[in-house]
DNA sequence: ACAGATAGCGTTAGCGCTAACGTGAACCGA
DNA sequence: TCGGTTCACGTTAGCGCTAACGCTATCTGT
């Protein structure tokens, strides 16, 4: 069944269906109608591929995930596989461990698939095996990378905003002793919310303590590890700001499981605002990320690609603000150890 | 740059080009090579629609998910991304709201590009348009729907054996009382949880009170709205089953929010085995779903279409094992309405 | 009344690939 | 030596679609 089949029932030519299915204005609505008829009638589905190969456009993206588990990930996904659609397009996704081999494979199959632009939300892995690979085929947007290029946008999460308002937040509520628990160390591109938080506090006029900066893996278990050792410290810090929902969580496990209490002993500040974060107890206080902006730029990022994909792109840029819940408290008058008020298994 | 770019350079036709390509063995090695050295030369990628249009055949697969918030299907999702990967096959996504209309053009676009098969994750809504916008086109497999056809094959969780080992164990443990909170109600394909349970409790000699058995929404929100009506009763269940793992984190929190403890007072038991149920404090007690299991079920049903997708489908399941964690303990002797211990916020 | 514009539709070529077939050369056994 | 195999490749014909162009009938202005 195609298209000439539909032509020959309906009594025109293929070219006329063809015209009728994209909306062509140059049929006389009474033809038109005539063969949507025929069309609905046999529900008549073109070849996408076809087109594809015709016109040179698939109309499909590729999205490229790290780890899915996380769930700041799928809330993503849904935002922009969402917009995608309602744009009548297609969204090939692919997670994928960090190692560059799969990862070829990978790029390699969204490629031959026509894909028209990938987007790449791999902040923890190397990337230049990646682009060689792309060589500039199709256009790529990165995330939080902060490098473009042609063919290369990116979209960051300005944490400066934000950091400085937790920052703030935290200073209000008499906290001097602030400490951070990063994302992975390793080859990760810069960390530009450990940034954030060092010239926040130091816009603040706060100490900035090495010993109360970790290094996690923004997943629990970075964040309980990193908060095992700050616990450990003599002199521990009263408020944690974390790099991201699931590290603040991780820390929140790793707190109430040593006895104490969140905020009463120590406050925290996550960020991302994953849904999880609202779930947990104590509620998160932590940095609001919009996820469907988010998206949006990312779409926007591929759909400035369509007329030259070989273009000059752009430094996208989604702010982040304080969203204040219940992890976050007065800090403690004797910044010394604390002793548990109640014990709790 | 195409084959035939490739052939001149190589000094060869197009169709050997091809063959190279495709690991055709009626090439002789040395040709093979200086081919494969001239492809490499121009990182050359073949185009996929073409292959699609001559071969009548795209190696993508539709992936339809309802919710991808609820932590259950990013889990899914990356074994099955993952199978598929490793098959050399692609796989196009969506997420759905539960309306049909927008269910219909998902499925278009997805019929237009040409898949070669659909995995419709839908328990919750209705799936006849659907079916009807299918039209038997492309192999439909669905979940937990225990309906097959031609082209049709469905997956089931088989919840009767989980169900079962969970109120052996609870009944070891003194419960008499048990309670159970279900899936959604409305346009849900019967509800084979709540039919398991029943079945197990009556295998038990345990008495089925319809009034310990409510609806839920397979979300949060459901558990607790369940679990607040359940403590409101006079004579409280003094533990839980619960139709998935967020039904059972949302009576958890309720419970707590109520001053009482799991398990001291109130035993519960998950289903599906997310990995936030080893997160959530106490950590759950479940029924055990092997997510990659699963997924391979999937993969596989799609693939035994492949030589004849209008052929007879199948019904695949797979097995549930109650995992015990720390959310189940031995029931309160005196069964009737419990005091809390202590008060928490 | 007539050249030119326009609307509405048909014809055609070709997007890049590969199955099927065709061909020439090397090889084989009798 | 020679008919028949086999091997290793080239040639060709589309897969279904649509942009570009071509054709005809109607309409427009003078």
């Amino acid at each position: 069944m195609d298209m000439r089949d539909i032509a020959k029932m309906a009594g025109v030519s293929s070219a006329t269906v063809s015209r009728v299915i994209n909306g062509s204005c140059a049929v006389r609505p009474e033809t038109a109608e005539r063969v949507q008829r025929v069309i609905d009638e046999f529900k008549f589905i073109p070849n996408g591929s076809a087109t594809t190969l015709k016109y040179g456009r698939s109309g499909t993206y590729g999205l490229i995930i790290p780890d899915i588990t996380n769930p700041f990930f799928p809330e993503f996904i849904q935002s922009f596989e969402g917009i995608l659609a309602d744009a009548n397009r297609n969204m090939l996704m692919a997670t994928t461990a960090s190692h560059a081999p799969s990862m070829q494979r990978t790029i390699y199959r969204m490629l031959v698939s026509q894909v028209e632009g990938i987007v790449l939300l791999a902040s923890e892995i190397e990337t230049e095996p990646i682009e060689a690979m792309m060589n500039n085929r199709v256009p790529l947007v990165t995330m939080d990378r902060r490098l473009v290029g042609k063919g290369l946008s990116d979209v960051s999460v300005d944490s400066n905003s934000g950091m400085r308002q937790a920052v703030e937040h935290l200073q209000g509520l008499k906290h001097r002793r602030i400490g951070y628990i990063g994302g992975s160390v390793g080859p990760t591109i810069s960390d530009h919310r450990r940034n954030s938080f060092v010239r926040a506090m130091q816009g603040y006029g706060l100490a900035v303590v090495e010993e109360l900066m970790r290094a996690g893996n923004y997943r629990i278990s970075g964040g309980e590890a990193a908060m095992a050792q700050l616990l450990d410290l003599r002199d521990r810090p009263t408020a944690i700001i974390a790099a991201n929902d699931l590290t603040a969580i991780g820390a929140l496990r790793v707190i109430h499981r040593q006895g104490l209490s969140v905020p009463g002993d120590i406050s925290i500040v996550g960020f991302d605002d994953i849904e999880l974060s609202d779930i947990v107890f104590p509620p998160l206080t932590t940095l609001h990320l919009a996820q469907h902006e988010l998206a949006k730029k990312f779409v926007g990022a591929l759909e400035a690609f369509a007329p030259d994909p070989h273009g000059m792109g752009k430094q996208y840029k989604v702010e982040t603000t304080l969203l204040v819940r219940s992890s976050t408290g007065p800090a403690r008058r004797r910044e010394r150890a604390t002793k548990p008020l109640r014990a709790v298994s």
